[in-house]
DNA sequence: GTTGAATCGACTGTATCCAAAGATGAAGGC
DNA sequence: GCCTTCATCTTTGGATACAGTCGATTCAAC
């Protein structure tokens, strides 16, 4: 960005809010706006090329996702990934996931399964030489792909605490291969589940997913001491 | 408001944008802007007594929440309250309340059980003569109490949800004392499992709650077509 | 060494201007 | 008669400038 916007560009159509919104997202998802770090609103519109009024909104609506903390007449910051918050927002996604592998079992789309076959065919390309970064990525697109495939708007839009747990929080929640490849084979099953159409099972699988990693975080929650 | 901006309010603190969100969020929920309405940016802010730059930030909020809907270039319109969005609504909702029934009664405080059970006794109150207004409020604090004392931030930013069903769509949800006697009960159902600590209980009890619900308004879906 | 005032940086809110996008309606062509 | 097209109008989108306010820091005074 910085300059594109002023005569490139011709037929935008999305709105410049959510364009802002979705850039900060993917640099604070990407580690380049670190956790716990000051986004200023002067520095960012000028790094961004836009003017204060369309930053604001985007600032207002990463806000409301949970991805920074906007304190009135100080700034907004990053959300520091600590343990225990990272243990509650794992708390909530254990039955956003439950249930959206539940809803997409009880579609019973054919065209589902496929889908997230590919997706977790991506996920075993990611291991044989790790590449830790590509890996989660194609974890996060797993996950994306099962909220949207729920057809539920509502659980759509839950799609940020996804990105919290698996992307801003990676270094607290960092994975080795032999945990990804065991997170690799519980989507397998709860896809199995999807193919045939079993919701409860589907539902059971994708939250139980989600436990085991509560588990072994918590059990790590007294070895290491909050990072600041 | 309207005037009280101008030299009153000395000491307000919280910044105006939630205050408006605040504002714009009641007058959705008491009907005061009807579901399917536009709201005009000039009209409101002028009706508000603010400029248009911090409403547009509290209408950005409020989209976010799932309450309006902000059309580019067209305006924002309260959210349509039609049957299959209700039941969408609900699905997030069972399993949002099931986890946060889970969490109070694992937390064990005998104090939860306490607030709890005088939100219950509220609620009871409302039923000798039928007052359906005063019922759904106390329906909404109850769930809003349950949420609040989970104690996990991630699941309290859920609280549009619930205001969502159980108050914007009220005249597609609605509900007579008989409905409301039976949901107090499984309210004390909840509050019961909440003070023995029993947590898989609870989630059990709050999620069929709300899926007795959705049952329920599954069937009239066929016999009633979506109002408009 | 602690208290308290001054200062500075940054956000908060207002007002105004202009551009762009949809919606509307009338005129004109088929 | 119907459809298209063009002009217009309303409303939102974005930029800019400016007046407040809050918080933190600093520095002097006690």
């Amino acid at each position: 960005m910085s300059s594109e916007r002023t005569q490139a560009s011709p037929a935008t159509s999305v709105p410049l809010v959510e364009e802002l919104a979705a850039v900060i997202r993917e640099r604070i998802y990407t580690q380049r706006y670190a956790t716990g770090s000051w986004l200023r609103q002067e520095q960012l519109s000028a790094e961004l090329g836009v003017s204060r009024t369309p930053l604001r909104e985007a600032l207002r609506i990463l806000d409301r996702e949970g991805l920074i903390q906007v304190h009135p007449s100080q700034g907004a910051r990053v959300i520091t990934g600590d343990l225990p918050t990272l243990l509650k927002a794992y708390e909530l996604r254990a039955v956003i996931d439950g249930l959206a592998a539940r809803l997409v079992a009880e579609r019973n789309d054919p065209a589902s399964g496929r889908l997230l076959g590919r997706a977790i065919e991506a996920q075993l390309g990611t291991l044989d030489p790790w590449e830790p970064r590509e890996y989660t990525q194609s974890n996060v697109d797993f996950h994306e792909h099962v909220l949207h495939l729920s057809e539920n708007e509502f659980l759509v839009k839950q799609s940020a605490i996804i990105r919290l747990t698996a992307q801003v929080f990676a270094p607290v929640a960092l994975v080795g291969p032999d945990a990804a490849r065991r997170a690799i084979g519980e989507h397998r099953a709860v896809v199995d589940a999807i193919d045939a159409g079993d919701g409860p099972a589907a539902e059971r699988l994708a939250r139980a997913h989600i436990e085991a990693t509560i588990t072994q975080l918590r059990s790590r929650e007294d070895a290491a001491p909050p990072a600041e």
